[in-house]
DNA sequence: CGTTGGATTGGCT
DNA sequence: GCCAATCCAACGC
């Protein structure tokens, strides 16, 4: 599995998004241990978003978005719950990719439940994804993925509700919400 | 199976 | 105050 690069995250956030399916997070906990999942749904929060935490620019809560690209972005959420995301586009553009789904490890479908079971919170905000060593690290999908990718709406929004900007693996344990009508539709692999 | 409401807290108006 | 890129339990059918 090869480790990614900072270009790979430079890109535009859809594509990003996209290309993140298959891809392995790995969690490395204080005392050197590690989980590793597959990502199998994300969703985009490209520049120009209104549903987009940068959209009214830098906040201190958002502040990873516009960090440089591959930056960890994590926030809070209903109180309760916390949200993992990546950092897209240029350094000073404010955009992110949401990880909403892990297979191969159990209890990750879904954001707030994956941060949940690997322990991921606002300390981890602002971190380095493709720092070895680190506590949250992305790696390259380790061979083309041979499921069909399904192309959706995004879950949860009030603005632009129509923007198809969620990304899944067909067939995945992890995916959270399914969407049957957009899966007749789904690109076979390799399209 | 579907819908509904509560939990819980930081950021913004 | 109000509300959010969520989750879960409790209902009704």
């Amino acid at each position: 599995m090869a480790r990614l690069t900072r270009a790979f995250f430079a890109r535009s956030t859809d594509v990003v998004a996209r290309d993140l399916l298959g891809c392995r997070l790995v969690r490395r906990y204080a005392d050197g241990s590690i989980e590793m999942g597959r990502i199998v749904e994300t969703e985009a929060y490209p520049p120009g978003d209104p549903s987009s935490h940068a959209f009214k620019g830098q906040t201190a809560r958002c502040r990873s978005m516009f960090a440089r690209p591959g930056t960890v972005y994590v926030y809070r959420i209903y109180g309760a719950y916390f949200c993992l995301n990546i950092a897209t586009e240029p350094e000073g553009v404010g955009a992110a990719v949401l990880v909403r789904g892990l297979d191969e490890v159990d209890g990750c479908n879904g954001p707030g439940r994956l941060c949940r079971r690997l322990a991921i919170d606002a300390a981890l905000d602002g971190v380095d994804a493709l720092a070895r060593g680190g506590p949250l690290q992305i790696l390259g999908a380790a061979a083309r993925s041979s499921e069909s990718l399904v192309t959706t709406t995004r879950i949860g929004l009030s603005k632009a509700t129509d923007w198809r900007l969620r990304f899944y693996l067909l067939g995945s344990p992890g995916v959270s919400k399914r969407d049957r009508e957009a899966e007749r539709a789904a690109a076979p692999p390799g399209s």
